[in-house]
DNA sequence: GCCAACGTTGGC
DNA sequence: GCCAACGTTGGC
């Protein structure tokens, strides 16, 4: 088992009308594979920084209302993206090898979907959150770290149990 | 639909 | 390795 002190936080954005937390909470198992990320960046949290057990919150974007709709979890370590090698995948890219995959996905798991979003212009009023990479202005990351000072802050705001405050 | 911001590409 | 052009993100 895990020591919740080794976890990590992250923010995972998703556009609901491609994925949002409705269809991951009637997915198999309510887990779904991660799939789509092209970018660098990305691919190295992926890759070097996410664990199995890591916790998330889940981002609705391009949306009339972004903001987070609820918690997930890490329940797979990185592996090859599947998409990037289907051509008939909005996500194919016919220049990764195979024997050499340029994209990962990893799989996330809901936790709990939120009795009421916490949005994104409530988000940008609450000082204490002020500094979340995803409020920082230009900021385009699918996936971003959080601090666990803003984890807490937002599990408290949501009134999100407190078992998964790290 | 606009457009600021910024990541990626590719010519040099 | 620079950097202009281009494409994409995502809030508004």
């Amino acid at each position: 088992v895990k020591k919740t002190t080794d976890r990590k936080f992250w923010l995972l954005k998703s556009e609901p009308s491609e994925f949002g937390i409705d269809d991951l909470e009637v997915a198999k198992k309510q887990t779904t594979a991660w799939t789509g990320v092209r970018n660098y960046q990305v691919r190295n949290f992926f890759r070097d920084d996410f664990s199995v057990g890591d916790l998330g919150f889940f981002y609705h974007s391009s949306c009339p209302e972004p903001g987070i709709y609820g918690l997930v979890e890490i329940t797979s370590a990185a592996y090859p993206d599947p998409t990037q090698f289907d051509p008939k995948s909005d996500y194919y890219d016919a220049r990764s090898p195979s024997d050499n995959p340029r994209w990962l996905a990893l799989d996330v798991k809901l936790v709990s979907k939120l009795d009421s979003p916490l949005l994104l212009d409530k988000m940008r009023e609450i000082s204490a959150l002020a500094g979340m990479v995803v409020l920082s202005k230009g900021n385009r990351l699918s996936v971003t770290p959080v601090d666990k000072g803003h984890w807490s802050k937002i599990l408290e705001l949501t009134g999100s149990a407190s078992d998964h405050l790290g």
